[in-house]
DNA sequence: CGGACGAGGATTTTT
DNA sequence: TCCTCGTCCG
């Protein structure tokens, strides 16, 4: 058994999988069986009589949880398994929190909020504080709030700490402290934590009660963790933690993918852990046995342009494999056609599943036309990401319902239900039960269920609603003790009206509606099963049934990446290249290699930017076993209106040994089956034609800081970053796409099922979706047409890079070993550019620009990096430019 | 109070 | 183009 284990592995992976006694780093390149060691590790410990339930197995995605645990229990008897803690950072801390909530004052059916709750209590806290919305975005100071968070550094600590609130002020956010103060506030009365709450509450449950640290760190006596490169500060100070006592921590990943820094990941983390550790061991994962020689040969010659990094050299002894398809469409329409075409080629042609085959684009706005395509082809396919099943309507209606029911302070979830669906109790009575439980100091619900209607203004047909509603709340909140889980879920779906209003309706929403609603609840008798049959396995406790909360506790952490539906078996996979990371697939198309698309404009300001965006890349391109095919798009749909733009530098980064290109990237429209050459763009002459690929004969044009005035490559006007360009000829210029699409597999299995497949969508082919009819592009609307200046909210010049928020006042003060230490502001999200940098600029203020000649500003806005200036150059037209690029001259 | 309608904003990436 | 928010009227 022992022998099968070790037998299996080279001799790298071996040593890794052996020497769990001791600190270990484990640098794992793409495709070198990472998960194999990491399981076998787990598996070996426990073979050698190491107690599953001091083994803490920490992952980034609950898929990868549960990958490894079966990959585990088919290496090992099931029984020795029994008790291993595994899962995400935020699945095991949100069940440590709930066991120890009460120290930290939560009750332990604290509720869960995600990103959008969070952004509406945020809007919520700037709306008491009477503050403006433009210059307090929420999203910014969401982001904000969520960057101080993960940095450890609570509202307190953010009081004292001088640096940050100057740095505010230069943001002009000067009130931001009290919106996060307010919004700490909410949350702790709601009953509830954001996604962040629960790594920043672990760490102050670990920093508070030494018991609690002392106690787990007992427990967790060996320590797992994947895809260390993308951890944050606050995870990674419970890692350390938790292994300051035993010393028994395993790192595993590879800094080349490091693709989470907007979420606060520290690449550092993993660069320096032989400085935490020192006597950790290291271990060099090299060999790809994932890909052909050709996609591993390409990827490194990519990664290669970054700075920072490990050094190895990850090498494939598989096939030479072959070369990378480079494909150029006209439009993104026309991109996905070829991919669609593509994709049927390889599966008729070489009989490849559809489930070998994914199509990877860098946001999800990409997989619209994407998925179009293929189901006009009848192609089945599956998309993961963008509007998930949880972000749905009503499908977070009937999860407020669930959580008001479990956590009556949810006043969040109580605003969201009290009149959903409509039942009369408008926005005049829920202000005066506000205002009265505010005076009582109590939650909503305790308002409407204790307090007298009369002494809260009530009276009438407002009073009688509203008193319905709370028995019928009160009601099933009663009933969670006899009834069972999936009967209350049908209970409450019902007896809320959510139900009734959707069949009501009989329209195509409502009727996708109910079949969510139905999907959710079944869901629970899903859980419910499994639950009981994991008990009834490990012989733990014998419950009669499964409660509702647990249900719930679950699912607030749950994406749509976590379910694989049977149906979904045999398609082809649309998903961003973040959600791609750890998955393989033998065909893999890489879909917008443009610039501003990917590399992603809003990364293109800083170094450490690019860089990521390289990385993603090269993620991307190793998740390919047997061949790459990449492709972009020389215009585009965005924001409904056509741009243009030229090949990604990634491709010309390829080595070109590995490319089979039909053209010439420099000029990829000179190629030579273009019988006409079409009018096009009238600008795309000068900014896109003349400019291609001159980055490449200019080493200082990108990788740094771009500042205005600046000498930078011969881009001239920076024709190609951010500007929207006027008029054009739309789509009439352009020789539509080839037109002899392949008809499509009939059959497939696309026709089988209807409507809307939670957590990863599939439609059928019959289902409409919109059509984008080819259009006259519309001239550019000036972006504020009465020409106001916006205050600058947040945005910073990401090329400066020093955030102070992980700095000082972590909840550790300066005395914590890592507080010190903690790596200044890699991350690029969030935060922002001060007024003076900007202030330079007015509405009405006269420039001129190299190429366009003299104009008036007519508008200012910030952007996320950057300013963005509206532009009225006269006979030449309006434009929008970035002011990062635009070098206008004052005049 | 609630539905209908129009204007304006939005897009990196996600546990 | 799509979605959200605000306004207006029944």
């Amino acid at each position: 058994m022992n022998n099968d284990l070790l037998h299996s592995l080279n001799p790298a992976q071996r040593e890794a999988v052996i020497h769990y006694q001791e600190p270990s780093l484990i640098i794992a390149g793409a495709g070198s069986g990472k998960t194999r060691v990491l399981t076998s590790r787990i598996a070996y410990m426990l073979q050698e009589g190491i107690p599953a339930h001091h083994i803490l197995a920490l992952t980034f995605t609950n898929k990868a949880a549960r990958e490894m645990r079966e990959r585990i229990d088919g290496m090992i008897s099931p029984s020795l398994g029994r008790g291993l803690w595994m899962g995400t950072f935020h699945s095991v801390f949100a069940r440590i929190l709930r066991a120890e909530s009460e120290r930290l004052g939560f009750p332990a059916t604290f509720t869960i909020y995600d990103a959008s709750d969070a952004k509406n209590l945020v809007k919520l806290a700037i709306r008491e504080l009477e503050l403006d919305e433009e210059t307090y975005k929420p999203n910014n100071i969401a982001a904000r709030i969520s960057r101080a968070k993960n940095n450890l550094v609570t509202p307190e600590a953010y009081e004292a700490n001088a640096s940050l609130q100057g740095e505010d002020r230069e943001l002009r956010i000067p009130r931001f402290l009290e919106i996060y103060k307010l919004y700490c506030r909410r949350c702790r009365e709601n009953g509830a934590m954001d996604f962040d709450d629960l790594l920043l509450m672990t760490n102050i449950l670990f920093r508070d009660h030494p018991d609690a640290l002392v106690k787990y760190q007992e427990q967790f006596r060996y320590i797992l963790v994947d895809e260390y490169q993308d951890t944050n500060f606050a995870q990674y100070v419970i890692v350390r933690r938790l292994a300051e006592r035993y010393g028994n921590v395993c790192v595993v990943g590879d800094d080349a993918q490091s693709i989470y820094s907007f979420r606060g990941a520290k690449i550092e983390n993993i660069l320096r852990f032989q400085q935490d550790f020192p006597k950790a061991k290291i271990f060099k994962l090299e060999q790809n046995y994932r890909s052909t020689q050709t996609i591993v040969n390409a990827a490194n010659s990519v990664i290669e342009k970054n700075q920072r990094q490990i050094r190895k050299k990850s090498f494939s002894s598989g096939d030479e494999g072959e070369k990378i398809k480079v494909m150029k469409a006209y439009t993104d329409r026309e991109e996905s056609a070829l991919i669609a075409s593509d994709i049927y080629a390889t599966v008729r042609g070489r009989g490849v599943p559809y489930s070998e085959i994914a199509v990877l684009y860098r946001t999800n706005a990409q997989s619209r036309a994407l998925e179009e395509a293929l189901r006009t082809r009848n192609m089945p396919y599956k998309i993961y990401g963008g509007f998930s099943f949880y972000q749905r309507k009503e499908i977070k209606d009937l999860l407020a319902y669930i959580r008001l029911v479990i956590n009556p302070r949810d006043n969040e979830a109580f605003r969201r239900v009290i009149n959903t669906p409509a039942r009369g109790i408008g926005e005049v009575t829920v202000g005066r039960i506000a205002a009265a439980a505010d005076s009582h100091g109590i939650s909503l619900w305790e308002a409407v269920s204790t307090l007298d209607p009369a002494s809260m203004g009530l009276a009438g047909a407002a009073a009688k609603k509203v008193a319905s509603f709370a028995s019928t709340i009160g009601e099933m909140s009663a009933a969670r003790a006899t009834m069972e889980a999936y009967e209350l879920g049908l209970e409450i779906a019902t007896r809320s009206g959510l139900i009734g209003t959707y069949k009501m309706q009989q329209t195509p929403e409502s009727i996708s509606a109910l079949e969510n609603i139905e999907e959710l609840i079944n869901s629970i008798r899903v859980f419910a099963e499994e639950q009981q049959k994991l008990t009834e396995e490990t012989g733990e406790s014998i419950q009669a049934s499964v409660s509702i909360e647990e249900w719930m506790q679950n699912v607030a952490l749950l994406t749509d990446m976590d379910t694989d539906k049977p149906e979904d078996q045999n398609k082809v996979t649309l998903m961003t290249v973040h959600a791609a990371k750890g998955l393989e697939f033998a065909y893999v198309y890489i879909a917008g290699l443009e610039e501003n698309l990917f590399p992603s404009l809003m990364s293109m300001g800083s170094a450490e930017g690019l860089e990521e965006e390289r990385r993603l890349f090269y993620v991307a391109l190793t998740r390919a076993k047997t061949a790459a095919v990449l492709s972009f798009a020389e215009s585009r749909f965005k924001w409904g209106e056509m741009s243009f733009s030229r090949p990604s530098r990634f491709l010309s980064e390829i080595d070109p040994r590995y490319l089979d290109i039909a053209f010439d990237l420099d000029n990829p429209a000179e190629d030579s089956d273009e019988e006409i050459e079409a009018p096009r763009n009238p600008y795309a002459s000068e900014g896109s034609r003349t400019g291609t690929g001159s980055y490449r004969n200019s080493p200082n044009a990108y990788g740094g800081s771009y500042r205005p005035g600046t000498t930078y490559g011969n881009r001239s006007g920076g024709t190609d970053s951010g500007r929207t360009y006027t008029g054009g000829n739309g789509a009439n210029g352009y020789r539509r796409g080839t037109g002899n699409y392949p008809g499509g597999p009939r059959s497939a299995e696309g026709a089988a099922r209807s409507g809307y497949n939670p957590r990863g969508t599939s439609y059928d082919s019959d289902k409409p979706r919109t059509y984008y009819p080819p259009r006259e592009a519309e001239p550019v609307k000036p972006l504020r047409p009465d020409g106001r200046f916006r205050p600058m909210g947040a945005s910073r010049p990401s090329t400066t890079g020093t955030s102070t928020v992980s700095q000082p006042g972590s909840v550790y003060g300066s005395g914590h070993p890592a507080a010190g230490s903690s790596p200044a502001g890699a991350g690029a999200t969030g935060a922002s550019t001060s007024l003076s940098a900007s202030g330079e600029y007015a509405v009405g203020m006269r420039v001129e620009h190299a190429k366009f000649g003299a104009g008036v500003i007519t508008a200012i806005e910030e952007w996320t990096n950057d300013i963005k200036l509206t532009v009225d150059f006269g006979p030449v037209g309006t434009k929008v430019l970035l002011k990062k690029f635009a070098r206008l001259r004052i005049l």
